[in-house]
DNA sequence: AGTTTATTTCTATATTTTTAGAAATATAAA
DNA sequence: TTTATATTTCTAAAAATATAGAAATAAACT
């Protein structure tokens, strides 16, 4: 495969992952605070089930827009910013 | 409503009509050619119906990145660049 | 006026996505 | 080793999206 075509594959993958209400907020909340795990974000939006929640993260991070870091019994997630330069500099703003 | 709202619900658009491989194949190859009419972009899609086309199109121009100008029986659709490169710049790489 | 070409709208169907409750897993603390 | 907290996976239902055929609209040409 062409890097050009892998690239298109990943750009589909976060455009889409970015292109829902719920994740978008994710991604600039996490964008503003550097780091933070579920319950945190969870508190943050309120209305959002923890299985939803673990869901569209599975989605910001399997396209690489998120890494996450282990910590005991919490997960933290944050931008990867190389990747969200490339794609989606809106969220660095 | 706040500009940052707008500026999201915007953003959203414009992220989901991106994350689609027809759509981002269209948004792409408008970056590359500047401008092209439906008729083109059908034999250039090859595989896509000319009613789902036009429905792709309209999400792409709704969002406000793609222009369009008619001229005569055609409709030439380009992209709007000041909203590519406030929130997709890969687009025009 | 009638025909051809370009594009959109209508309609319906198939597929994908979102959502969240319940159950499962993992880690730490008591 | 029980209990509590954090997070994920399983499952299923509801909602949204993608797709394209057929009909409609629009403009240009005969």
């Amino acid at each position: 495969m062409s890097e050009d075509r892998a690239d298109a594959q990943q750009a589909v993958r976060i455009f889409k992952a970015l292109g829902e209400p719920t994740r978008l907020k994710i991604a600039l909340m996490l964008s503003d605070e550097q780091k933070l795990c579920c319950t945190s974000m969870m508190s943050k939006l309120e209305t959002v089930a923890g299985s939803t929640l673990s869901h569209h993260l599975k989605q910001l991070t399997d396209c690489g827009l998120l890494d996450l870091r282990k910590d005991g019994t919490y997960i933290y997630y944050s931008v990867n910013r190389e990747v969200a330069h490339k794609f989606a500099p809106y969220l660095l703003e």
